[in-house]
DNA sequence: CAGTGAGCGAGCTTCCGCTTGACTT
């Protein structure tokens, strides 16, 4: 039996480490924290000094109780876990669950998982450090009496089951903040005007450095040069730079991956976990851009074999994020030799995207010749401005460059970065077209996933580990939506001097499309609005920087973590209190005017099922009218629907006619407009307006649709209608009205299948929720009397 | 998704960070 047993959090990281230390040593793994809180009220006990009740959760039982038995007949157990807050906390939580003592105990710590790093932790043991674990202990506490206050005020106030926390607070606010910026943004038109010069080969552009607001002015400067001679006044040439980027940390890695392969956050986040299983890359959850130095030397190994030496240079990177604490390496490839891996295509693009990263951030930087042509107008004063850039060597963009978030119209100007033809000063120019466009201000960008995580790190708000879990809880709770929005079309002005003729024209470009962008929902935007009012404190942007300063002033032993808490707790508490006694209701409640023909108000607000609209004031007794209702529509917001929108949402649904003695009706759901039939549906295809739905239309498609269903199904049972064997997408399964079941892999032909075979698989189906990735199957058959609405809005959201 | 926008008023929801698997139409 091996004397040592030595533990790490993560079980990967301890098979590399196994090889590396040999027959005295067993290596396991924690599995990240190995207790926690428990979920009651009870958890932390306010009067007794924040004491707190842990637990061991239900799926950490096993590698206890392992663990356990493999402390005790071990001679000494070295715990290995991180240097950091959270890692001093899971050595601490192992040592008080595994019962060990204090002289077979050895707490060590590296950077990185390399043998000499190991070797020398080995060498230089320490003990638990507790002023550390003290401030774990504030973080941990504190984020639970923030959370389990805070949410149950929003039940009360907004709606049952929300949320609200240090971390996913922030986050909404940020992308409300952003969609009000934007709403109520105006743009600004200017004409930019843009030269061209010379044929062919010897063509360039050059750009006026200042743009018009008016387009007389505009006109007047393009008559000016029709009789101008175009004349280079000067020409400069410097000599200019780019380095490369630091190697990426979890929040870079899921920015670029974004930039340049479309991941989503939780995307990147699953290849790469992939990866580090594999052996592929170093752990992925770091916020360093360090590098250890046999990777310094691989790199640099790598590089002078592939490149040539001068194509080498030695870096070492800083981060720049405050809260950083460096427990690892920066993500690099594992062997830099492997210029490409085996795999899946998804797992090959981000390890490809990963090693060009590291090993460009240990290249020589590019050198360029920038040149810039300043353009004389004999009949104005202005002057036009070429700029010219040519690579002179290409350094680390021999590999790899860096992606920006900027879209194309912000990035340089026309002519910008591009290859100049041989010029001299005093030379005169031959104006080929003069052109003179009205351009746009552009409002600021709406947030990625990614961007956001990006803002996030800035302020010091969540770590590594959570940037992805919490871009999904946002989204999941509702408050926050990814999606794609069409533009609108938008006319600009063109002004362009050819052969002395100077004409006008109108175009026509699209504007404000976007795609994967973060959008608050109504719910959303009310729940910030009620934060920011009630608790500004903890929607502060710098709320975590300050509580984080005091964490560090606990880490170092300067400050007592109980009285921190107690600082905050007791204001806290009190807002708290008062919110609940004396704060109204929050809806969101606008008022839209009034309802043109009948004179009744019309406001917007939320509901139990969401947004709606509302025509007439809640009555007050039984005589009285009562309101009329509509709900909003995907896309649309109580805070930006106008008057005339919401008119529209009482002309549907509408009767277009009967079929077969039952109404058709049009309506809007979630998934968008739909024709509904004796209880089937029809999704209506995009190109027929809802409001134009003829008779013939809707029986057209409904029998199309039966058509098809026709075509999917398999085999039909006499004995119940309700009960089919159908073709999907995922290959057969067997449809009960509502429920829909999988057929197992012994079936290996569907035909055979007979009707108490489905029935019996039907049954077998769990009788309570079935939760998955995609949601609930067996539930949705016989859904709880009361809970089924909510819990059915909920799934449908997750999607 | 699929016609509501309360109600008997039970018992439930919820945080952030550290880790992987086991889930499925």
């Amino acid at each position: 039996m091996a004397k040592n047993l030595l533990i790490v959090e993560s079980p990967a990281k301890a098979k590399t480490i196994e090889g590396y230390l040999g027959k005295d040593f067993t290596v396991k793994s924690s599995y990240g924290h190995i207790r926690d809180l428990v979920k009651s009220e009870d958890a932390i006990d306010i009067n007794n000094n924040f004491s707190q009740r842990y637990e061991v959760p239900a799926d950490k039982k096993q590698v206890v109780s392992e663990l356990k038995k493999l402390a005790k007949e071990a001679d000494i157990v070295w715990l290995a876990s991180d240097e950091d807050r959270e890692g001093e906390a899971i050595s601490w939580h192992l040592f008080e669950t595994l019962g060990l003592k204090e002289p077979d105990t050895r707490r060590i710590v590296f950077h990185e998982i390399t043998k000499p790093a190991i070797m020398k932790a080995i060498e230089n043991p320490r003990k638990i450090d507790y002023n550390l674990v003290n401030a774990q202990q504030a973080r941990r506490v504190l984020d639970r009496l923030v959370g389990f206050e805070l949410s149950p005020v929003l039940w009360k106030k907004v709606k049952p089951s929300l949320s609200a926390g240090r971390v996913q607070s922030v986050a909404v606010r940020l992308i409300v903040d952003r969609e009000r910026e934007v709403n109520k943004f105006k743009a600004e038109a200017a004409f930019k005007v843009v030269a061209l010069f010379g044929k062919g080969k010897d063509a360039f552009k050059a750009e006026l450095p200042e743009r018009f607001s008016k387009q007389e002015d505009a006109e007047q400067f393009l008559q000016d040069c029709i009789k101008a001679i175009f004349e280079i006044k000067s020409l400069e040439t410097k000599p200019a730079k780019r380095s490369p980027a630091a190697p990426f940390t979890t929040s870079t890695l899921q920015q670029e991956a974004s930039r340049k392969l479309g991941y989503s956050v939780a995307r990147t986040m699953q290849v790469a976990q992939r990866l580090y299983e594999s052996g592929y890359i170093t752990y992925m959850r770091t916020d360093s851009v360090n590098l250890s130095d046999t990777a310094l030397d691989a790199a640099q190994k790598e590089i002078v074999s592939a490149y040539g030496d001068k194509y080498h240079q030695h870096r070492k990177y800083k981060t720049k994020s405050a809260g950083a604490q460096e427990a690892h390496e920066a993500i690099r490839p594992t062997y830099f030799n492997n210029h490409t891996i085996d795999g899946e295509s998804n797992e090959k693009r981000l390890y490809e995207l990963i090693w060009k990263r590291a090993i460009a951030s240990q290249m020589s930087e590019a050198q360029f010749e920038k040149t810039v042509a300043k353009i004389s107008i004999s009949t104005r004063k202005e002057d036009l401005v070429a700029n010219g850039e040519v690579m002179k060597f290409d350094g680390f963009l021999k590999v790899y460059l860096e992606g920006s978030d900027e879209d194309e119209d912000n990035q340089t100007a026309d002519g910008d970065n591009a290859i100049l033809p041989p010029l001299s000063k005093g030379q005169i120019l031959d104006l080929q077209e003069l052109s003179a466009t009205e351009r746009f201000s552009r409002p600021p960008a709406r947030y990625t996933e990614a961007s956001l995580v990006k803002k996030l790190e800035e302020l010091g708000i969540g770590r590594p580990s959570t940037y992805a879990p919490t871009i999904s809880t946002i989204q999941n709770r509702g408050y926050v939506v990814k999606e794609e929005r069409e533009g609108r079309q938008r006319n600009f002005r063109m002004l362009t001097l050819k052969g002395g003729n100077i004409v006008k024209e109108t175009r026509i470009e699209n504007t404000g499309a976007e795609r994967g962008k973060l959008f608050p929902t109504d719910i959303g935007a009310v729940v910030n609005d009620f934060l920011v009012l009630h608790f500004q404190g903890i929607v502060d942007f710098n709320f975590t920087a300050s509580v984080e300063k005091q964490f560090d002033e606990i880490a170092q032993g300067l400050q007592d973590w109980t009285k921190m808490i107690r600082t905050f707790y007791d204001p806290f508490h009190k807002d708290v209190q008062s919110t609940i006694e004396t704060a109204d209701k929050a809806t969101g409640e606008r008022e839209l005017g009034v309802h043109p023909e009948s004179g009744k108000k019309m406001s917007v607000r939320i509901g139990r099922y969401g947004p709606f609209v509302q025509v007439g004031e809640n009555p007050t007794d039984e005589s009285e009218e009562k309101p009329l209702y509509a709900s909003l529509r995907t896309g649309q917001s109580i805070e930006t629907i106008s008057l005339e929108e919401a008119l529209e949402l009482f002309k549907l649904p509408k009767v277009v006619g009967e079929y077969e003695g039952k109404v058709m009706k049009v309506a809007i759901g979630r998934f968008g407009p739909y024709i509904s039939h004796n209880s089937a549906f029809v999704s209506l295809p995009k190109e027929i307006d809802p409001l134009d739905v003829t008779e013939e239309q809707a029986i057209e498609l409904i029998e199309a649709k039966r058509k098809k269903d026709a075509e999917k199904l398999i085999k039909a049972f006499p004995e119940d209608e309700t009960v089919k064997v159908l073709n999907g997408r995922w290959g057969p399964y067997i449809e009960f009205g509502k429920l829909n079941v999988k057929i197992p892999k012994d079936i290996t032909d569907p035909l055979t299948l007979t009707y108490e075979q489905c029935k019996a698989l039907a049954d077998a189906m769990p009788k309570d929720a079935k939760k998955g990735r995609f949601g609930k199957t067996a539930a949705a058959a016989k859904p709880a009397a009361k809970k089924a609405p909510a819990k059915k809005k909920a799934v449908a959201k997750k999607k």
